[in-house]
DNA sequence: GTACTCTTATATCTGGTAGACATATCTCCG
DNA sequence: CGGAGATATGTCTACCAGATATAAGAGTAC
């Protein structure tokens, strides 16, 4: 059985309206984008599972081959019991972390670097988070929106967070940086002296 | 090839010290647990490889069997390498906000209690965080532990937001379920009253 | 002193996933 | 009206995570 938290996704795009394979990873892509991601090699496979077991309805569409997907009613119920099921927690993966905690090996620049770029995405998530904003606000709908706003705002707090750590983190390095612990000899020095 | 960043991670642990592969998965598991981590699965292949390529070096362990890595030079040069390469994005994925995105379905009350759930383990994660850093001034490694500290600060950021966040966030549904948009209606009521 | 069991360490194996790739349909311009 | 590029759709493969099997050592009872 394919993961439940991807048949939890597909069905609750379903939710919203019926979609085919494609529309539905580019809304995925697009509106859960920062808290969320599938690929086709899940959605389509899913799908298939998913009209098997007659909780998704197969319908034409606009295209020779396109198929149009629709939630059924054993579908929508499905899609309450797997919305109640307990998150799964997925395994953490930070690369600038792994990179930062071996900072002596790398030296305090390259690590000021790595986080100045952090700080550059997060202040460009949190744009784009208030231009989400204000197109959930001016979009039909009204009963989602409220939870909506609620992922955006979680997006929100955690970009100002990187952004605060990272002010704090580049003042800290500087100081390393004065101070000379310059990390490893850089490699046109001789091992031993 | 595997992927260069458990190559980063698995010599990056060597260049602390020379460990089992085992004990690699308990270290990776403790000490950077909150921002990464890896499975046997990775682990001992990643070892394989690298112990051809001359980069780490295998040597006798206390059982039967079981083998010591050590890092090479040719191993400790190839790490500044990987340490320089650009941070690869790990595609987001949060089961609390994926649900609380289909909220409608699921309904204010159901919602609230997952936020309080993830406000609890920020809390507990808080508090693991703030032990390992007094662990992390005590400890020997005082080149090693300025890098450390920061991924540290990272985590409490992260999990500070988080609190923030969930408790503006259970104000927001109290209000919902006050208004009554108190989701779809439970199975027990029909489509069309 | 010896045999048995329980815990801990190590390695492999299987299902699931991401993203590259192949294919087919539209649209716009000549 | 025909063709070329853009766009939409679906499949395939190599890789990864975690579960599971196997083996060693320590402790305990007789």
């Amino acid at each position: 059985m394919r993961s439940r938290q991807t048949r939890t996704a597909v069905l609750g795009a379903l939710s919203i309206q019926p979609m085919t394979g494609y529309a539905m990873r580019e809304a995925i892509r697009t509106t859960l984008g920062h808290f969320w991601s599938e690929s086709f090699g899940q959605i389509y496979p899913t799908l298939a599972e998913l009209e098997q077991e007659g909780l998704v309805e197969r319908g034409e569409g606009t295209r020779t081959g396109s198929s149009t997907f629709a939630l059924t009613p054993a579908g929508r119920a499905h899609l309450r019991t797997l919305l109640a099921d307990p998150p799964q927690p997925d395994p953490p993966r930070n690369g600038v972390l792994l990179r930062l905690f071996f900072g002596r090996v790398l030296g305090p620049e390259a690590c000021a670097d790595l986080v100045r770029d952090a700080r550059d995405r997060a202040e460009r998530q949190l744009a784009g988070l208030a231009a989400e904003r204000t197109d959930t606000d001016h979009t039909a709908h009204a009963d989602d929106s409220p939870y909506w706003l609620l992922t955006i705002s979680a997006g929100e707090h955690a970009a100002r967070a990187t952004i605060a750590w990272a002010d704090e983190t580049l003042a800290t390095l500087a100081t390393l940086a004065a101070e000379g612990h310059g990390g490893e000899p850089p490699t046109s020095s001789k091992e031993t002296p």
